[in-house]
DNA sequence: GCGACAG
DNA sequence: ATCTTGTCGC
């Protein structure tokens, strides 16, 4: 695929895709889900694909992919600056996920495509997002007992979930991507954080790609010798 | 015009 | 996201 390189064609493709999100039921309950991130160390972004038997938690495989970086950072364009090393990790996978868990927005975004919702169309796969702060929307502070969730609202429409995954610890904001709905959502990464705030597969791709970061050393200095 | 603002 | 050691509270 040939990526949008301007803001005004990120912003079209957008509105464009954004028709074809699908928030129904699971079709089927995953037997694998995987955990994708990206991280940036001098001009390259280094993604991870991590995949777990679910709901075992048993981590299956993993995938590592660098390309050079881009897209500028731009609220509301995650996409397009993490998108093209993500999918890149995703494809070195030895097969396809039933499920991913994306460090970012699903539709609580202002187009309603974050960058959960953009990867599970391009995949035609389910994919759920999990932010670490809000990008948009309203909400009250949930509980601080595990498990404890409250809606998050944009324009008087239901996005998402601000969910407390660990006692003591800042709620991740959950919403659907693709292909899910927000309850089913919400019960999926609940199951999947057993240790940490973060999923299991999500904090696995953020581990993996910050180890991977080290072997991108910085361009080598004119010697003077 | 001003402030908010995933990673 | 990234730059970074020790310190603090659950
Ligand atoms: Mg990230």
């Amino acid at each position: 695929m040939e990526w949008p390189t301007t803001i005004a064609d990120a912003k079209r493709l957008q509105e464009e895709m954004v028709g074809r999100v699908n928030l129904t039921t699971l079709a089927r309950k995953p037997s694998t889900i995987c955990g994708v991130d990206a991280a940036y160390v001098n001009g390259q972004t280094v993604a991870a694909a991590v995949v777990y038997d679910y709901p075992t938690l048993t981590c299956r495989e993993d995938a590592v992919a660098a390309l050079p970086t881009t897209f500028p950072y731009i609220p509301g364009y995650l996409s397009f600056r993490e998108g093209p090393a993500i999918l890149a990790a995703i494809n070195r996978l030895t097969t396809l996920p039933d499920l991913f868990i994306v460090d970012g927005q699903g539709i609580a975004h202002p187009r309603g495509i974050g960058i959960a919702t953009f990867l599970g169309v391009l995949l035609d796969r389910p994919t759920i997002g999990s932010a670490k702060s809000r990008l948009v929307g309203t909400y009250d502070e949930p509980s601080d007992s595990r498990g404890s969730w409250t809606l998050l609202t944009y324009r008087e429409r239901t996005v998402g979930a601000v969910l407390r995954t660990r006692q003591g610890v800042k709620p991740l904001f959950i919403s659907p991507g693709h292909l899910v709905t927000l309850d089913e959502a919400v019960a999926i990464i609940l199951a999947s954080c057993t240790r940490y705030r973060l999923p299991e597969p999500q904090r696995e791709a953020d581990r993996l790609v910050g180890i991977k970061k080290r072997e991108f050393p910085p361009l080598g200095e004119p010697s003077s010798a």
